[in-house]
DNA sequence: CTTAGAGTGTTCAATATTGTACAGCTGGCC
DNA sequence: GGCCAGCTGTACAATATTGAACACTCTAAG
C-alpha cells in the first residue's frame, strides 16, 4: 500500500508575519539544509548502505540532499517491513527529538545519497530562533502525519490488490510526474510485498494480472512502466 | 489496530535554553491551552455531537480540554474507518496549517468533550512567538507521528487476531495506568472493527475466543475488562 | 408494559490470502 | 563456459476473512 512512498512534501508553509530577524542575522533556509555548519555534517552514502539500524542510538536528525532512502522495521519474528521511502526533502530520524533514545527503524539507501545529519540540540537550537526553518520542519511533519495516515486508511479500507495499484501508481510519480506512463525506480517484487504487508506470491499474481490487463509493462530488464489512466481504475473497483 | 488510539501524549518537550522571553510577556502554556483568548475560543459538546466533518471548510486547530473525539474517514463506497481515539491533551483539525481548505475527517465526540478552538493564523502566530507552546506541539505532532506509524506496522505485519488485541490493549491504558487488569471505555465490536479494519463478525469471532481462554471478560453490561499479561500472549504468537 | 433500536451470538458458503515448493531466467564473477 | 545469487512464474493445499442472514438480549422511550 505505499504505507511507505512518503516523498516529496509539496509543503506550504505557514506565512511568518515577516517581523524584523532579531538575533540571526539573514538565515538562509536552502543553505542550512544544502551545507555542513555547525552541528550539521554532510554525509555520501552508496546504493545499499545502512545509514543507521534498529537499535542504534538515537542523536540526529537526518535531511536527504539527494538520492533515496528507504526506512524498515523488523519485527521480533524477523519479518520485515517498508515503512517509508525517501527522497531528496525529507527529513527522517526525527524521532530523537521527542525523547527516543534509540532508533525504531532502519534506514538504507537504495541508490547514491547525500543526507545533512543535524545534531539534535542544533536542531532544537535552529526550530527556536529560525523562524523559516521552524515553519519549514512543522509543514514538513504535518505533511509527512497525512501521508502516513492515507497508508493507514488505505490499509484499513483496502485489499492487497487495490494497495499494490496505489503503491505503483505512488512509485510512478517518483520520476517525471504528469506523465500518462512512467517508469518505475528499480523494485523487486519482494520489496513491494513488504511495503504493501502481504507475500510476494500475491504480488506476484497481481502484477501479472496487471500486466495481462495491459496496466502495466515490464520485460526482462526488469523496468516497470505503469499507465496510470488504466491503474488507477482498479482503485474504482 | 488501533491505528488509532492515539492518546494522551507523554511528550518530551525539547527543553528551550531558556533565554530571557524577549516579546512575549510570560507567556503561560497551560493558561494558554486551558482558556479562550485572541483567536481561541471554548466550545462544548455533548455526547456523540459532530464537531466537523468530512469536506467542511478547513479553518482552525483544535485542542481537547476534556472528554474524547473520535476521528473517522468515509470512503467512496460509504465504509468507514476510525483513524483515531483522541483524549484530554490531544489536538486535531491541524491539516489546515499545512494548506488543505478542507477537514478530511470527521470528528465526533464519544462524551461529552470541551474543546479550544485555535485560528489558524492565531495558531501560527503562536508557534512563531512563543517557544514554549511550539515545543510542544512540536513534541506532540512527533508524538502523534510515532503512534499512526506504530498502527501502521501493526497493520503491515499482524493479523485481525493480533490488531485486536493489541487495540484492547491500548483502549486498556485509557483508564487506570499499570493496572493487572483494566476497563475499557464503552466500545462495540462494529466501533472495534472500523478500528482494525475488518468485520464485526471477524471481532465477535475473536473476543468470544478471548473470553473463553479468559483474557477478557464481560458480561450483559457490556463493560470489558481485559487481563493486560495474558491478552499480551495473543501479540507474542 | 410495549416497542424500537442498538448491539451481540452464531452460522455458512464464497473469496482472499498465506506459505511453501520448485523451475527458469539473468547478470556478475572466476 | 559454468556457477551462484537474486528474481520471477506457477501451482496448490491450508487458512483466514468477508458478507449476509437471522435470532436474541438489553435499554431507553413512550
Amino acid at each position: 500500500m505505499v504505507p511507505t512512498t512518503v516523498r516529496r512534501v509539496p509543503v506550504q508553509a505557514p506565512r511568518a508575519p515577516q517581523k524584523a530577524n532579531s538575533r540571526s542575522s539573514a538565515f538562509d533556509l536552502k543553505l542550512f539544509l544544502d551545507s555542513a555548519g555547525l552541528g550539521r555534517r554532510v554525509s555520501k552514502f552508496q546504493e545499499k548502505e545502512t545509514i543507521f539500524a534498529q537499535g542504534d542510538p538515537s542523536k540526529n536528525v537526518m535531511y536527504i540532499q539527494e538520492g533515496g532512502v528507504r526506512l524498515t522495521v523488523v519485527n521480533e519474528s524477523g519479518r520485515e517491513a517498508v515503512v517509508a521511502i525517501l527522497g531528496p526533502g525529507d527529513f527522517f530520524g526525527e524521532g530523537c527529538l521527542e525523547g527516543r533514545a534509540v532508533r525504531t527503524k532502519t534506514a538504507t539507501t537504495f541508490r547514491a545519497t547525500t543526507v545533512l545529519a543535524i545534531e539534535k540540540d542544533e536542531m532544537i537550537r535552529a526550530l527556536h530562533e529560525e523562524h523559516e526553518f521552524s515553519d519549514h520542519f512543522i509543514a514538513y511533519m504535518l505533511g509527512r502525519n497525512i501521508r502516513v495516515e492515507a497508508d493507514l486508511v488505505d490499509q484499513l479500507f483496502n485489499s492487497s490488490e487495490k494497495r499494490l495499484a496505489r503503491t505503483l501508481l505512488l512509485l510512478g510519480r517518483y520520476g517525471a510526474p504528469g506523465q500518462l506512463q512512467a517508469e518505475l525506480p528499480k523494485i523487486s517484487q519482494e520489496m513491494l510485498a513488504e511495503m504493501i504487508g502481504t507475500t510476494r506470491s500475491r504480488v506476484n499474481f497481481f502484477m501479472n494480472k496487471f500486466r495481462k490487463l495491459g496496466f502495466i509493462k515490464y520485460g526482462n530488464n526488469r523496468e516497470i512502466r505503469i499507465k496510470h489512466s488504466l491503474l488507477r481504475v482498479v482503485l474504482r473497483d
